[in-house]
DNA sequence: CGGCTTTGACCTGCGC
DNA sequence: GCGCAGGTCAAAGCCG
């Protein structure tokens, strides 16, 4: 740390590992049946078609709030069926009290009919509703399992190829300072030796081989995933866009090529968040702001952020797995061939982020193009230095199935157009995007954050300290 | 008075 | 080694 400790702006990063903010994929689940329960931006009012489970569980809400109507009509047919008090001006003519009561009577009857008619039809929208819940949850888990074993053999088999004993998994020179990685190299000299050339031995190196190489890999790609960005280009003309958490300004620097200055912003909902994010406006359309968001929330998530993190977690983490595998095959890669398969209307096209020390998540937010495909972008580059852009065209309505990635393969693109559409038409959902996947890719570097910390438990000959994890972070 | 913004100084990484 | 640019710090000032 080269500037005095006395600033209290949370450096020594506490992590926490009950942070809602947690793990990639497979608690994602949970808090996508969670989301699924509730409406992503509370207080908004969402188009049914916006999300086709949504919707579905709208048009069950619906037709209950219809049978509780049917219901509540009914009792007051029956109050007020004899009264004349009530507002009946579509019944012009007089009738005796007999023909009333003749007449409730039989309204009555088709009234039960149709409160039967309409429960059955409840029932019916319940079971394909929760038949809908269950395929979902089982094609995402099929998904995040398919994922997990592409992901496995991709980097097995590249890392089996380039990768000894000692040898590293090609990260760049700034995550190697990484507690993480340091583990990595001191884990090959802890290993009781055997005999060479024995039987146990061979299948001991070839297996604790391949168990270094997978934890070399994940923790590689772990490191990564620390250090992703995410960036969101959207329109706007406020100074910042509201994503539901606090940030605390701390720096302002004009950037080059950019008259317009670069502000810089802590999380501050929490002591020692380490969540940063940069605003800045675009030189050539200054109504579009770019925020950038770096690092992990170690603190709940406001709901409007936490929202979409569920659904958008697949996606990006399909993204980074796909982008980790380098060279041209990665955009052949199983991850690419998944990612495409979830983000159906994905484009190959790939740009590449020279610049970008961390893998970034760009999100583009402002394309005007009606109906057109969303844009997803991985780079055939030589990563880690990769930028991954997801082009979502704006409120213009186009298609886009980036916030249901599970879902998308099976819906036309109508449905995935008029969802995009709902969805992009709220003003806070940039940002609360933009919160959520940031957080996702810190879900990551919160359980790599954990386990070096056992690890940093466990061993004493490494320094582990949060000044070194500052070193690094710079 | 506490929290936030502003802003100049400082640090670090990178390219030449 | 030097200069540049990006990122951060922290003192000073502002505001409710």
């Amino acid at each position: 740390m080269s500037k005095g400790g006395g600033t209290n702006y949370g450096e020594g990063v506490t992590l926490n590992s009950a942070s809602s903010s947690s793990p990639l994929l497979p608690s994602s689940l949970s808090q996508y049946t969670a989301v699924k329960e509730m409406d992503f931006f509370s207080g908004e009012r969402r188009s049914p078609a916006a999300d086709p489970d949504l919707g579905l569980k709208a048009l069950t809400s619906s037709r209950i709030k219809e049978e509780e109507d049917l219901t509540v009509d009914t009792g007051l047919n029956l109050l007020t069926g004899n009264t004349g008090t009530s507002d009946r001006s579509t019944v012009d003519d007089v009738s005796s009290p007999a023909e009333d009561f003749k007449g409730s009577k039989s309204e009555m009857a088709a009234m039960e009919a149709e409160l039967a008619r309409v429960k059955e039809e409840n029932r019916k929208l319940k079971e394909t509703l929760n038949h809908a819940i269950t395929s979902h949850n089982t094609l995402q888990m099929h998904l995040i399992w398919l994922m997990q074993q592409h992901h496995q053999l991709n980097h097995g088999e590249a890392a089996d190829r380039k990768i000894d004993c000692g040898g590293a998994v090609p990260v760049p020179r700034q995550y190697l300072d990484e507690p993480s990685q340091s583990s990595t190299t001191s884990r090959c000299g802890d290993r009781p030796p055997s005999p060479p050339g024995s039987m146990d031995f061979r299948l001991r190196q070839s297996s604790t081989d391949k168990e270094i190489i997978h934890e070399n890999t994940e923790q590689a790609q772990e490191a990564i995933m620390r250090k992703a960005r995410v960036s969101v280009r959207a329109r706007s003309e406020s100074p910042m866009i509201a994503d539901g958490c606090q940030w605390r300004k701390y720096g302002q620097k004009m950037a080059k090529g950019n008259p317009c200055p670069r502000a810089y912003y802590r999380c501050t909902m929490a002591a020692g968040c380490p969540v940063r994010k940069q605003v800045q406006r675009c030189a050539e359309d200054r109504s579009i702001l770019t925020t950038t968001y770096e690092g992990s929330h170690n603190h709940p998530l406001p709901p409007a952020a936490v929202a979409m993190a569920s659904t958008t977690s697949a996606a990006v983490s399909m993204l980074l797995s796909g982008s980790t595998a380098s060279g041209p095959e990665g955009l052949m890669s199983p991850a690419g061939f998944m990612a495409r398969a979830v983000l159906p209307y994905s484009s190959s096209m790939a740009t590449i982020s020279a610049s970008a020390p961390f893998p970034t998540v760009m999100l583009d937010l402002t394309q005007e193009s009606r109906g057109a495909a969303p844009q997803f972008q991985r780079p055939p580059a030589p990563l880690p230095a990769a930028q991954l852009q997801v082009s979502l065209p704006g409120r213009g309505g186009g298609g886009s199935s980036f916030a249901m990635p599970a879902q998308a393969p099976s819906l036309s693109s109508d449905t995935v157009s008029a969802a995009t559409a709902a969805i992009t038409a709220d003003p806070s959902f940039t940002a609360a995007l933009a919160a959520a996947i940031s957080s996702i890719i810190g879900a990551g570097s919160l359980q790599a954050a954990a386990r070096n910390n056992e690890e940093s438990k466990s061993s004493a000959n490494r320094s582990n300290s949060d000044d070194g994890d500052r070193n690094a972070a710079h």
